[in-house]
DNA sequence: CAGTTGACGGCCC
DNA sequence: GGGGCCGCCAACT
């Protein structure tokens, strides 16, 4: 049925690839609206499903990651997402380099 | 049912 | 350049 706006929003960031991340903003534009980049937000707080849905690679528009995240510190986040081999210069992400591009469906 | 919140984004000062 | 305010939408109380 109906997907509800949070699925859309899942379903986008389970396509994050590996060493890649993506923003808020870009997550929200491809699941069907931009100005849902609260709402996606939100969804990852939820986040039902932390084992599916890499919520460390959704970074904001500056590639800084949020504080929010921290559950055990959002410098927990930085250092999945370097294990993947994602560079971080002055806690923040080098979106040039690894801001996830959305493949052409 | 109405009001408030919220892991953001963009514009203004 | 840094900080603050408003707006946007959906979910939660």
């Amino acid at each position: 049925m109906e997907k509800t706006t949070f699925e859309k929003i899942y379903d986008v960031v389970k396509q994050i690839p590996y060493g890649q991340v993506a923003t808020y903003g870009q997550v929200a534009a491809i699941a069907g609206n931009r100005r849902w980049a609260r709402v996606v937000g939100y969804a990852l707080h939820v986040n039902p499903d932390p084992e599916g849905i890499p919520c460390y690679r959704v970074v904001k528009k500056d590639g800084q990651v949020s504080e929010a995240f921290a559950f055990g510190g959002s410098n927990r986040q930085i250092e999945l997402l370097k294990a993947e081999g994602v560079e971080f210069i002055d806690g923040r992400v080098d979106m040039e380099q690894y801001q996830w591009e959305r493949p052409v469906f």
